[in-house]
DNA sequence: ATAATTAGTCTACAATATAGACTATTTGAA
DNA sequence: TTCAAATAGTCTATATTGTAGACTAATTAT
């Protein structure tokens, strides 16, 4: 067991760090995540309505999972209602240039795809 | 509903690209069988074992996806024990460039994460 | 007084994934 | 002859994970 920066105890859960990175982002909304947040800071419930269906839950763990990463940013204010901003952090802001190009991929290969694809329930 | 090339119908599920390739690609499995895949040509059991930790339902699930997707090819030899190949298709080749730009990403930045991360069941 | 607002959490239920037994068919060994 | 081995899956009972929607606390606006 190791110690980052600030002394404390991290994980190094895979020797294999696309399998490490993979089990973080790759799930089903990590990455709509990422790229709502590109432009813009956002609060909870605004990316609840962007996003449109993922349930709360989903969404604030997957938050706290890229938090927990370094991939985001939290911020409270102490207000009320409360006002939550997520952003990105320097890793998320590195993170953008390979997930965009994936993007670019998929906006290019859209059709291509629809029309491999028969209908089936797979 | 369209039709493809090959006049069958196929679906257009999102308006969104993104959405429609990462509801495909973007679970715990497609991109470790299409890594799996870059060099060789492999069967379902060498890619059970080489994955090491999915199940052989989710393996055929994934397969049959990626394959109706357009992104690998399935060959049947006629053998008894059946002889059964995976194989990238012209999609999954050209879906290599951006893959291996987010595993370089991973590659590069595997140790930042794991310092970021703190020990959490997130 | 009451409603609206926010960022979540909680809970009962639904959907999904897992492990491992099972199948059919042939070859090769005892 | 009879048995084991091999392959590519499927099936089923169980375990894990995700969902929808009610709920909370605190404050402002009506």
């Amino acid at each position: 067991m190791k110690k980052n920066a600030k002394n404390e105890l991290f994980e190094y859960d895979h020797p294999c760090p696309i399998r490490d990175v993979l089990d973080r982002i790759g799930d089903q909304w990590s990455l709509l995540i990422l790229k709502s947040l590109e432009h813009d800071v956002m609060r909870f419930n605004t990316l609840h309505k962007e996003i449109g269906d993922i349930s709360r839950q989903m969404l604030s763990r997957t938050l706290k999972r890229l938090e927990n990463d370094g991939y985001i940013t939290r911020t409270v204010y102490a207000q009320v209602p409360p006002r939550v901003e997520y952003a990105l952090a320097e890793l998320g802001l590195s993170f953008l240039k390979p997930m965009n190009t994936l993007i670019q991929w998929a906006d290019e290969n859209h059709e291509a795809i629809c029309r491999a694809r028969k209908i089936q329930n797979l």
